[in-house]
RNA sequence: GCUACUGUGGCUCAGUCGGUAGAGCAGCUGAUUCGUAAUCAGCAGGUCGCCGGUUCAAGUCCGGCCAGUAGCUCCA
């Protein structure tokens, strides 16, 4: 038979030969590095057999694809050791993910990492043992007989709830066999680098109602230098960690008297504040205006809002002089009511309101996490009222802000669309307009993006855009929600080129999202080494001897003046000393003065990340200084 | 909230088999005026997260609580 090759070859085969064959037929290294097959495009097991006509492609570790079959195959040995051990558990699990692996499993008494060693042992024998890996298919009644024999009474939920009429697929390696769609590897022998990562809880089917299994992660990889190199990035990774760099560049503190509530601390402060400053800078220049609304208001608004009753349970209320009150979890409602303070035209239409709304919200304990999940926080809200026929317009306005600024920093982010969450409220129709008109938008921009089912807001559907912290987490920052909910139930109108009262849409956006997490990823992206223009001190001038003070003194004030950020450090130490120093607090420019600047009025600039750049006129650094800061460069 | 782990001066950490705490840095005092990544000496600083229990004796063992971290669930 002939087989199609992807470079476009044509290989003759005997009939009924297998993809390890054709490997082996076009080069003994390629079968020796074959780890599955993909045959009209559909990956498969070296062992499927071929037909006359099928496109081959061989994969390898050097695939992507070929390290997720590695990774899954390496999921079945660490469930083969664990039953082995622990022949009483039960097996939920084992997918691939992005850097390794996990399996589910239902222990009889729980296990810690102490285990792991043992388990890692039992796999390394497994793994020399080399047992061959075959698939095999059954009906599905028998399938759940199988598995109701070794008591695998999640597998049976599991093929219980696959489609009727389907044929199960099992994996068997030595006493072993696995439900499992595959690919595999063809032997065991053929893992190289392995480790077991970690343990955590995990419900089954991600149900927080139903049992906690336990999740163990592992990873594999081609070569154990490859591994090695994986787990020296993590460590690096985790040196940028916010919370640790929130520590010591004295950014914020979270302290036990307000769990989930940061404190900023002035170094924090600046950083805040010149965010702020800088997204009013253009939010103006973009049409916006700016409110203040309350932070605490009367239960009867919160029940008009649907928030009473839909969002409940994340809300801190109170009683003022009787009346129930809600600390605000959302800004949106408060800028309902300034909308409602004076009739408006379609002229006028459309109103940018920006809020920089500081809201509460009562998140579960456990889901807290340094200043990327807090339970206040300040969001740079705004809420866009406009027309029916300006809503793509908008969207894409808000659209090009987010990447302005997301671009500024140099982030990169993924789109995600938000849909009809399970407790909504609203029509059908309207959440059907709402999410067309955002898909519409994101396709006119050409905008890639991934669908979140469910996960929109309880009034609306949302594009949400996701920064990723020093471990490859992702984070929702900004959010742009269509929301055809609260115009209604706030009654809001204005007047049509008609004379008749209309109701206007209505778009919650920010950009940032939650200021305290935004800069939580910002510390981590810049491992706390921070632009110019973002830097809590921007330059530090460090005097060698006492007779430089006055000078050193006088040249921080001067450029403190011109609005720059610098401090001088008059402690009586020696320079090496200022300068670790001033380094340890990552400051960008430090200015070494001595008896020779005092007497020609000059610096010598020391630049972070490229030490002595010379030596200039302090006019000219400030020059230099200042347009760094006004022009937002990033070194 | 759930599962696992962690919790010792401001910070980073040591503390063996249970015998009532130790270092470095930071701080304070004094000396040093020294040109590009840690000057020297002295002083001071801790109910070992909190509450109970076991014990002649608990930082150490046991239980509960609190807080943090990883993950689950949830979300900006």
């Amino acid at each position: 038979m002939k087989i199609t090759l992807k470079n476009g070859d044509i290989l003759e085969l005997a009939d009924g030969a297998d993809c390890m064959e054709a490997a082996k037929t076009i080069s003994e290294g390629l079968a020796r590095n074959a780890v599955a097959a993909k045959v009209n495009g559909e990956l498969a097991d070296l062992s499927a057999p071929l037909h006359e006509g099928d496109a081959l492609e061989i994969v390898t570790l050097k695939d992507p694809e070929g390290l997720h079959v590695y990774r899954h195959t390496c999921a079945h040995i660490l469930a083969q050791a664990i039953k082995t051990i622990y022949p009483t558990c039960k097996l939920a699990i084992g997918p691939v993910i992005d850097n390794g692996f996990y399996y589910d499993i239902d222990f009889k008494t729980p296990i810690t990492m102490d285990d792991f060693a043992k388990i890692e042992a039992e796999m390394k024998s497994i793994i020399k043992s080399n047992l061959p890996i075959e698939r095999f298919t059954l009906p599905r009644n028998e399938a759940i007989a199988l598995m109701s024999k070794y008591h695998e009474n999640y597998k049976v939920e599991l093929i219980q709830d696959l489609p009727e009429g389907e044929t199960i697929s099992f994996y068997k390696q030595g006493d072993f066999t696995d439900l499992c769609k595959g690919p595999h590897l063809p032997s065991t022998g053929k893992i190289k680098a392995f480790k077991l990562v970690s343990i955590a809880g995990a419900y089954w089917r991600g149900d927080e109602k139903k049992k906690m299994l336990t999740r163990i992660y592992g990873t594999a990889f081609a070569k154990k230098e490859e591994m090695d190199e994986y787990f020296q990035m993590l460590e690096e990774a985790k040196k940028r960690d916010h919370i640790k760099l929130g520590k010591e560049l004295k950014l914020f503190a979270l302290l036990n008297e307000g769990k989930g509530f940061p404190f900023f601390l002035p170094n924090g402060m600046v950083l805040k504040n010149t965010l702020i400053d800088y997204w009013r800078q253009i939010h103006r220049r973009e049409g916006y205006v700016e409110v203040q609304t309350p932070i605490i208001m009367t239960r009867s608004l919160w029940e008009n809002s649907g928030h009473w009753d839909h969002y409940k349970d994340n809300m801190y209320t109170t009683k003022i002089d009787g009346e129930d009150c809600a600390v605000k979890p959302m800004n949106c409602p408060g800028g309902m009511l300034v909308y409602k303070l004076s009739p408006h035209s379609y002229k006028d239409l459309p109103i940018r309101m920006g809020e920089l709304g500081l809201v509460h919200r009562h998140e579960k304990s456990g889901q807290l996490h340094g200043l990327m999940r807090v339970r206040c926080f300040t969001q740079d809200d705004a809420h866009i009222f406009m027309l029916p026929e300006q809503i793509t317009q908008e969207i894409k306005g808000v659209v090009r802000i987010i990447d302005e600024v997301y671009s500024l920093f140099g982030f990169k982010y993924h789109v995600e669309l938000s849909t009809r969450p399970e407790n909504s409220m609203g029509s059908d129709e309207d959440w059907e307009n709402a999410t067309n008109a955002l898909i519409k938008a994101l396709e006119e921009l050409g905008l890639p993006y991934v669908v979140n089912e469910g996960d929109g807001a309880f009034y609306g559907p949302k594009i949400d855009f996701h920064l990723e912290d020093c471990i490859g987490r992702t984070w929702q920052c900004g959010t742009i929600q269509l929301d055809f909910q609260m115009p209604q139930r706030f009654e809001l109108e204005y007047v049509g080129e008609d004379g008749e009262k209309h109701r206007p849409i209505m778009i919650h956006r920010v950009v940032f999202g939650s200021i305290e997490r935004f800069i939580g990823i910002l510390i981590e992206h810049y491992a706390g080494k921070f632009p110019v223009w973002l830097s809590p001190v921007q330059v530090k001038v460090l005097p060698i001897t006492d007779r430089a003070a006055d000078y050193a003194a006088r040249l921080a004030a001067e450029m403190n003046a011109t609005g720059l950020r610098a401090e001088a450090d008059l402690r009586k130490e020696k320079l090496g000393r200022k300068i670790l120093d001033a380094e340890n607090e990552k400051v960008p420019y430090k200015l070494v003065v001595g008896d020779k600047e005092v007497e020609d009025g000059t610096v010598s600039v020391r630049k972070r990340g490229q030490g002595d750049i010379g030596s200039m006129k302090k006019e000219d650094f400030i020059a230099l200084c200042k347009d760094e800061d006004a022009r937002k460069i990033v070194f």
